[in-house]
DNA sequence: GTGGCGATGTATCGTAGCGATACATCGGGC
DNA sequence: GCCCGATGTATCGCTACGATACATCGCCAC
């Protein structure tokens, strides 16, 4: 999963290890507590290997007249290669198990600006099938409960059972936005008014 | 985080490794997706070492009028000892930073029918503490969205702040509950009547 | 009666990721 | 002149996961 996140980051911009991070905790902030630098650099380390990404040795500043935004003391900054962005491609493209769990989700769903319509859809099914089993099996649960579970447990298990009834309702709204080829922000459903252009972008 | 789970369950009643897993999936369900038997076991290997539970030759069934519930097959049955039970409450009553983190927190949730008010009530309080963290870490993320964020990543920031929001007010509910020395599934506070006896159990 | 199959059951291996920690530099306030 | 907090790179030990292997049991179809 790291891997992806990386490598989605340093498509969009070179940077050092550092702001990687602050940008992985903003655009997956909403996912996941926060990458840990034990967990960052050992997987920096292994997509040079791979040859994903490039390490080049931070400038001071080139040039004073564009002071470049996030190489302050400069070391290490990492960079993608063309590689890389096949890489990066191929993952994002690819769906497994894994992909639908919060983990995975989180990870493909900050990136689905830069894929295409149909994994897009199929992921967004894909969660909300997963979602529903959850569901399934805390209604279970609870169904089951005046047998063993105590009220705190119960409890939780409400609260779970509520948080998955909606992210379903939310996955559904997202699939109903994408079938009408939409994008989740443009106003709702008023006609069939400039729809905008594709809404696959390939950059790069 | 596995160590205080599994000390729970073998507190209510001995049982066999796969036996485990299901409860702790049952009991834990609402907030990680499954144990896997690659943590069950070397952890159940280490509780051993330190003296925490013990293991016995499961009997297949030594008395044909009482079937033993969960042992079939039986091969090994863990239980818990006297220093475990010490450990358990220890461990429970032990809050680190950890404790308000989602995994931390569903565990000890899971076994507030075990813990005392005073830990309750300071785990709820550092718990929505930690949410609200979450949730402004969000809003500045939301706020500062049109720089550099897609429609994606917003909408998923969103649907974070929306889950935070929702979290909050539960745990508040909950202190609330709390204070009035209630447990959830009580009626609603429809005047002080009868709040049966103490809240702390103390099993064993 | 036997063959297969799904549930029960124990166990290990490789790997991802975390939390703590160490250390170094830079800018600014006192 | 000195300390402190933000920036920055890096490693270590540990927890836990996912895949996999293997064996037994009960049951149903053939």
């Amino acid at each position: 999963m790291l891997e992806l996140a990386i490598l989605g980051l340093l498509h969009e911009s070179p940077m050092h290890g550092y702001e990687l991070r602050k940008q992985l905790n903003t655009k997956l902030g909403a996912i996941r507590a926060a990458i840990s630098y034990g967990s960052l650099y050992p997987t920096l380390r292994r997509l040079q290997t791979d040859g994903w990404i490039t390490e080049e040795p931070g400038a001071e500043s080139t040039d004073p007249g564009v002071p470049p935004l996030t190489t302050r003391r400069g070391r290490v900054v990492y960079k993608i290669t063309a590689e890389g962005k096949e890489r990066f491609q191929t993952l994002l493209a690819e769906l497994g198990p894994e992909t639908f769990e919060d983990a995975g989700f989180g990870v493909h769903f900050a990136f689905f600006a830069r894929t295409d319509a149909d994994t897009r859809l199929r992921i967004l099914e894909g969660r909300r099938r997963r979602i529903e089993e959850r569901r399934e099996g805390m209604r279970q649960a609870i169904s089951r409960a005046a047998e063993r579970l105590d009220a705190y447990t119960l409890e939780l298990q409400r609260h779970g059972l509520d948080a998955c009834e909606r992210e379903v309702r939310w996955l559904e709204e997202l699939i109903a936005t994408e079938r009408s080829g939409r994008q989740p922000g443009d106003g709702p459903p008023t006609g069939p008014a400039a729809p905008a252009a594709g809404s696959t972008r390939h950059p790069g």
